[in-house]
DNA sequence: CTGAAAGCGCTAACAA
DNA sequence: TTGTTAGCGCTTTCAG
């Protein structure tokens, strides 16, 4: 079932480590008997067996991602990079989600894709994980987003820096009760949310103001998550301003207040952080982050390094941008 | 570079083959000896070439997906319900989006994945395109949604009564000046969104309303279509309501409106299709398609075709729901 | 129930 | 430049 090597050498009437060489575009096949072999193959409709050649090259054509989650916004959009930059080189992209460990077969990544590709794309994975260990003791080419350290090639935003923005901006409009919905208990310095964290706590100091823990409610990273906190933020003493350390949190926050008659920008401001293109349309305030140019910069550079290993791991930063929108605006003043 | 059956069978004390038909759970081994080679495996950390046993059994152990897009929330959903399936047997998905025309290397899927998959899940591909064509001549099992026909396995909603009650739900409210935002032109009755313009003629005949063609807008399923296209409609002498095919182009006539000060149900009424968890937060009306359990179907569907061939092809129709929210209010009484 | 041996389709040395 | 010949690592008859 299905047209080999073989049947295109017959065809072409050559052998079929010519043929092999001459549909890989090798240089040293002459031009008359690479056409006829091309011909050939096309005439029998001829795809080569991508399992052979992995077999005998020892090389899968493929790299895996690994990532918390396949249901963001952010997943999406730096897949859609990935993507882009792997249709042009014909590899493909095998996403592999550790998701909830409530799950059914919970075999873990570096088993299900340890063979199966070239090299690992790793997101947002906290740097203490398990899976993380595993997955870069098998020596392959790693490539990480949010995460820093000397051991894999990485490419991150300046999170810290994009926090304290966000917060200096509630600030400047004086604000003095600033709420914050993170998104998951994060203690370890290498994950992004930790340095937002920190920038947050950064941009307090500078403005001489005392964080109110009372005021820190966790949102799951969801929408549903941020209208959970947000409610919970409003029953108790209201913040005048939120920073929710995603847009979705924020959606959710948002629309927790518009249930109680509350608007965003006019009752409490709200910023968020990720920059969709929905936010543009709830008039959220955000940090602008490009996804999109994350997902093609860190395929690129897995890419090259599985093609000249022994390369210097590199680190790339993206800046992320203030976007001030209608919910960011004065306080009432009291 | 890499611990082989070999290897495992050494240290077990047994043959290659042994060691095969141990750790794939046949019956038909000692479970003494199944013991022993499934502790040498674990102690060597075995993991199987995925390479080697497709080349050997002829099944690749992935299956394709065939999508226009991936940046469409809707496909994120959907390849959330897939993911939940093929996980759980192992089975990895690969995506192959044939985007853009204009791509650097625009590879047929038939020619990238033939080999390389096992069967194809094909979302909202027409079903006049020359790639599905390609990809059914292969003879391998496909499931399709968004196209029916005798052809192959299906999921699909009924799209045609959905939009006919999105547009029931608008003329019960008063309206008469019924404005459209369609995604792209569909000529092609299999394809759904042909459908939904089947479904918004229903109901306007049934209205005993005219269908005004000045009224009807492309806006080519994104968010920023669907603001152009409301740009348009509210530039001509403007509907007092509007259906638009998604809820991604729902939200950009939202942003239109809001730009000059309209309020969606209060100015001009807006109803989306998809019923995107964001909606919610718009307090858009849209008509709620599971696409989650449409993924999770499609993909259940392909692999129990894969693992029995020859099976009879079968038709799945998943409900959709009108949710109504505050986006569609009754007309200004004139 | 287990082992020996023959491939699966391709690529990579090595010769010619 | 091209052909011959071994494998790559696994599965699967076919004997035993």
């Amino acid at each position: 079932m299905g047209v080999t090597v073989k049947d295109v050498a017959r065809l072409a009437g050559v052998s079929t480590a010519t043929v092999s060489r001459a549909l890989r575009g090798f240089e040293s096949v002459d031009p008359e008997i690479r056409r006829q072999v091309l011909d050939a193959a096309n005439r029998l409709n001829y795809v080569a067996s991508p399992a052979a050649a992995a077999l005998s090259t020892g090389r899968a054509g493929s790299i895996g991602i690994i990532t918390p989650y396949t249901d963001r916004l952010s997943f999406q959009r730096m897949f859609t990079g990935i993507e882009r930059e792997t249709r042009a080189t014909g590899t493909d992209a095998l996403i592999y989600c550790t998701g909830d460990p409530s799950d059914t077969h919970p075999v873990p990544p570096h088993k299900r894709l340890a063979r199966r590709v070239d090299g690992f794309l790793v997101l947002s994975l906290s740097a203490d994980s398990p899976d993380l260990q595993q997955i870069l003791q098998l020596g392959m080419p790693v490539t990480m987003f949010g995460s820093m350290g000397p051991w894999t090639s990485s490419v991150s935003i300046d999170d810290r820096g994009g926090a304290a923005a966000a917060t200096e901006h509630l600030i400047e409009l004086g604000h003095r009760r600033i709420g914050v919905i993170y998104g998951r208990e994060a203690h370890d310095p290498a994950v992004l949310e930790y340095q937002r964290h920190l920038g947050f706590r950064d941009a307090m100091a500078r403005g001489g103001l005392a964080v109110d823990d009372a005021l820190i409610a966790g949102g799951d990273f969801t929408l549903a998550g941020g209208a959970r906190a947000m409610t919970r933020l409003l029953d108790g003493d209201p913040p005048t301003a939120v920073f929710a350390f995603s847009d979705e949190m924020a959606y959710g926050a948002i629309q927790t207040m518009r249930s109680r008659g509350l608007e965003p920008g006019r009752d409490v401001a709200v910023i968020g952080y990720d920059g969709h293109e929905i936010s543009g349309v709830l008039d959220l305030s955000t940090i602008a982050v490009p996804y999109e140019r994350i997902g093609a910069a860190l395929a690129a550079k897995l890419l090259a390094d599985i093609d000249h290993p022994g390369q210097e791991r590199s680190a790339t930063e993206l800046p992320v941008e203030l976007v001030v929108r209608g919910s960011t605006r004065p306080a009432p003043s009291v």
